[in-house]
DNA sequence: GAAATTTGACCACT
DNA sequence: AGTGGTCAAATTTC
């Protein structure tokens, strides 16, 4: 255990001189670039990516400052204790694969307590709209359990994918009502989808459209599968905010499942947020940028607020140098000119985020 | 009747 | 031993 935590210091270490170094190179790029009169485009993401650099870094020192943890941040820490995730609590494929393998492997042991997914993604969500559950995700889910938490007022309650069985998806969520604010709810997934649902949206079956049913007497959720036209109704007024980046809040200009923070694509196919999948540009965009399975960079930097970001100013984005070739070709107006020796050596670093995401008032 | 939910019990982890 | 995650039988819903 003393190993482990050693190394996840050495390995967070390493991270933040990565970012520190990062945004020297890359100022060092500026500086030379203030030279030229005509590489305004180039500066300005040059810019952008320092910032970030030291967004991340900082944000990498937040997180290991003891006192000041968010809760969303400790009880992650708590869950996974050992886990190296992504800016946005995911991790990287093989941690997955091997979560998934860790299910695979003890699914047979009855009752036996299965090994907790190394992946994760927390965001809490508010219902501001009367709803009385949180917002849905564009999965299936079913109910495999309920506990009442020690010091927690209300129940949490454990959802796990409904085709378990017939696709083998091991994606678990758990969901939980704050004590502080009854409307909203903390929701954690764990493991990655690896049904259909995380290709393709699923139609919402008849019997799962449970918003209008009485709910339980927890108050607690939601198996409703709304239909992709309000889910996208209510993602088009979606706004999140992450608590340990400067409260920035901004409207989210697309649409995308809760579930696609952090998620990773397949080996061999690629996931889609359900409501990107009819917005080509979006979906490519998503697919290519955004969830690149072969570049553990690009999990690393696809915390909300980078998602956030990289759809308003798609640039910003450190990634590999192929990567930054297409983005750049997608959206010619930022830059002509591929950023030189673009090279990063990043691991990903444990940080999880909370984000909040808030219902629109006029959402049906 | 099938699918989803509830709930008490089991079990791993700390 | 306490806590939290999961199982599975019973119950409810569609």
């Amino acid at each position: 255990m003393q190993y482990k935590m050693e190394n996840e210091c050495s390995w967070e270490y390493n991270t933040l001189i990565n970012e520190l170094i990062q945004g020297m190179d890359v100022a060092k790029r500026l500086k030379e670039e203030l030279r030229t009169p005509y590489s305004l485009n180039t500066r300005d993401s040059q810019v952008k990516i320092i910032l970030s650099s030291y967004e991340k870094a900082l944000q990498i020192l937040k997180c290991n400052e003891p006192t000041s943890k968010t809760q969303t941040m400790s009880r992650a820490k708590t869950l996974l204790p050992e886990s190296p995730v992504s800016a946005n609590g995911s991790l990287l494929s093989e941690d997955i694969d091997g979560a998934i393998q860790d299910h695979q492997e003890v699914k047979h042991n009855s009752k036996k307590r299965k090994v907790t997914p190394k992946w994760m993604d927390q965001i809490r969500v508010s219902c501001e709209s009367g709803l009385e559950g949180p917002h849905e995700d564009g999965y299936n889910w079913r109910k495999y359990g309920q506990k009442d938490i020690l010091g927690a007022k209300y129940p949490r309650s454990y959802y796990r994918c409904t085709f378990r069985n017939t696709q083998n998806c091991w994606a678990t969520k758990q969901v939980q009502r704050s004590d502080e604010d009854p409307n909203m709810f903390d929701i954690t997934y764990r493991g990655r989808h690896t049904c259909s649902q995380g290709n393709n949206v699923t139609e919402p079956r008849k019997s799962q459209d449970k918003q209008e049913k009485p709910q339980s007497q927890n108050n607690d959720i939601h198996h409703a599968q709304p239909s992709q036209e309000n889910f996208t109704k209510f993602s088009n007024t979606l706004t999140v905010k992450t608590d340990n980046l400067g409260n920035e809040e901004m409207t989210c200009p697309f649409t995308f499942p809760s579930t696609s923070f952090g998620y990773t694509t397949q080996e061999n196919h690629s996931w889609v947020p359900p409501a990107l999948e009819n917005d080509s540009f979006l979906s490519s965009l998503f697919q290519s940028h955004l969830l690149s399975p072969a570049t553990p960079e690009s999990n690393y930097f696809s915390s909300p607020t980078f998602h956030m970001n990289e759809f308003d100013r798609v640039y910003n984005k450190p990634c590999s140098e192929s990567d930054i070739t297409e983005i750049i070709s997608t959206n010619t107006s930022v830059t002509n000119s591929p950023i030189p020796d673009f090279h990063f050596s990043l691991d990903p670093v444990e940080i999880s985020l909370s984000i909040i995401l808030a219902f629109s008032p006029n959402r049906t």
